[in-house]
DNA sequence: ATGTCC
């Protein structure tokens, strides 16, 4: 794949082929993936979709994925026949972050981090099939799917100033339950409050360095507190969304008229029948996965006050993993667009009207979760940029999870790990091994590389003190 | 990411 190196942080695609826009890569040159990656295609693949504008765009954590890349952004425009595809979301429909301020102290963590450790471990379900800290009745998934954290708030977990504090108030508006499978809501049911697997965790950080005392004052955070940061998403239950909607979109799309260089891309019009029903469904999820981090982040509340007499306050709770019918200017005029982000986060520039009011001047909170044992970090939105309002999601992988298992000995990761002074608690052996930090990316990088790019602002910069492995 | 193949 031919790049052009427009700036420093910034790689051109011309297009060709079937490409009907640009491609456009940020990132450094050490960050660029390896010439031959199948990524650099895939961005090129997704400038090919129907009522794709602007340009398809990848962050400097990219990877390769499943049709798009992750760290993939696509804009289609809905009134000129632009598509939506749900392998531009991905399979952990609207997974994403949540961070909690403690009112503690790294220095007086230390004393207690065995205990807190231990407490959150129990308190957290985690790995492949395992649930939930939420037993719901099927009424009450639907209406989960429906509400998100607001239904999780009525039911008296939490509080409401939970749901100011989230990306959309803590539910997107347009979930529609009657479009998700009953074997989707199968999965779904006794999963609420569950890590899952992978690069999915809870932490107890400490804030390590601050890079903009005023944003960080305005997101509670000062150098040396205590945080807990959870990543995880929508479970089973977005899995088989998106299975579904893959194969139904596969059908379709030749009574569509619509063609694209990958089957992995399966898409259909934004206004068709199964566009709609996508779009409903996949709200649905991202909904699920609200409400799913929202009652981790109470239980782990309930943990902490427990073994140190401290609460949690929720700082924010963004998602990496959706599309988002938005408005933007494009070639001078104001345009419906599908947004497609995966494993790329929405980054609200200050006086956005969708900020809540606290927020509102800094900029939306943009959480990215580092790989396990490494720093993670916070950000915010900017004016300026040009990957509508899209910023990293995270380190990105450089090996693949096969890869990783092959070559990295899990109990000496461990071993590792708690000698720098992180408590781990542990999944799976396997799980751990296919974290390890050397399969990905410096996220350090890739954070400041986003930051060079204007895609956001560095904010602070946090450590890991314990970790819960999904 | 995922009851890592209904």
């Amino acid at each position: 794949m031919e790049l052009v190196e427009e700036t420093p942080f910034r790689f051109r695609i011309e297009p060709h082929g079937a490409m009907r826009v640009p491609g456009v890569v940020f990132a450094s040159r050490r960050l660029l993936p390896p010439k031959d990656d199948g990524s650099l295609v895939q961005v090129a693949n997704v400038a090919a979709l129907p009522g794709i504008v602007g340009a398809s765009y990848a962050m400097p954590d990219m990877h390769w994925g499943y049709g798009f890349p992750i760290g993939g952004v696509a804009a289609t425009d809905v009134r000129a026949g632009g598509v939506v595809s749900p392998g531009g979301v991905g399979f952990d429909i609207s997974c994403g972050v949540r961070l909690l301020a403690a009112d503690l102290e790294r220095s007086d963590f230390h004393r207690v981090a065995e205990k807190v450790l231990n407490g959150l471990s129990r308190a957290t379900p985690r790995g492949a099939g395992r649930g939930a800290v939420w037993q719901l009745s099927r009424d009450g998934l639907e209406r989960l799917l429906a509400e998100g954290s607001h239904y999780a708030v009525e039911r008296g977990w939490g509080v409401q100033r939970d749901l100011e504090r989230c990306e959309d108030g803590g539910a997107v508006a347009d979930a529609e339950p009657g479009r998700v499978s009953a074997r989707a809501l199968d999965r779904g049911l006794g999963q609420v409050g569950s890590l899952g697997s992978g690069n999915h965790f809870l932490e107890v950080q400490a804030v390590d360095e601050i890079y903009d005392e005023v944003l960080a004052g305005a997101f509670g955070l000062h150098p040396g507190q205590v945080c807990v940061m959870i990543h995880c998403g929508s479970r089973g239950l977005g899995h088989q969304i998106c299975t579904d909607h893959v194969r139904r979109m596969d059908e379709s799309m030749a009574d569509h008229g619509l063609s694209v260089p990958d089957r992995q891309l399966a898409c259909a019009p934004v206004d068709s029948a199964a566009g709609r029903a996508y779009l409903g469904a996949m709200a649905a999820a991202a909904n699920y996965a609200r409400a799913n981090r929202h009652v981790l982040g109470v239980a782990a509340g309930e943990v902490l006050r427990e073994a140190t007499g401290r609460g949690l306050d929720l700082v924010y709770d963004i998602s990496h993993n959706l599309a988002k019918i938005e408005t933007h200017e494009v070639g001078g005029q104001r345009r419906t667009l599908c947004v497609h982000r995966k494993g790329a986060t929405r980054a609200l520039p200050p006086g956005h009207p969708e900020l809540p009011p606290g927020l509102r001047e800094a900029g939306q909170p943009v959480l990215i979760p580092g790989s396990m044992g490494t720093a993670s970090h916070v950000l915010a939105g900017v004016a300026g940029g040009d990957a509508f309002h899209s910023t990293c999601h995270g380190a990105g992988r450089t090996q693949s999870r096969h890869q990783a298992v092959r070559t990295i000995d899990a109990r000496q990761l461990r071993r590792e790990l708690e000698h720098s002074g992180i408590v781990v608690r542990g999944s799976s052996a396997r799980g751990l091994a296919e974290e390890a930090p050397t399969a990905y990316k410096d996220v350090d990088a890739v954070v400041a590389v986003a930051e060079g790019a204007g895609l956001c602002r560095r904010v602070a910069r946090l450590v890991p003190l314990g970790v819960v492995k999904g």
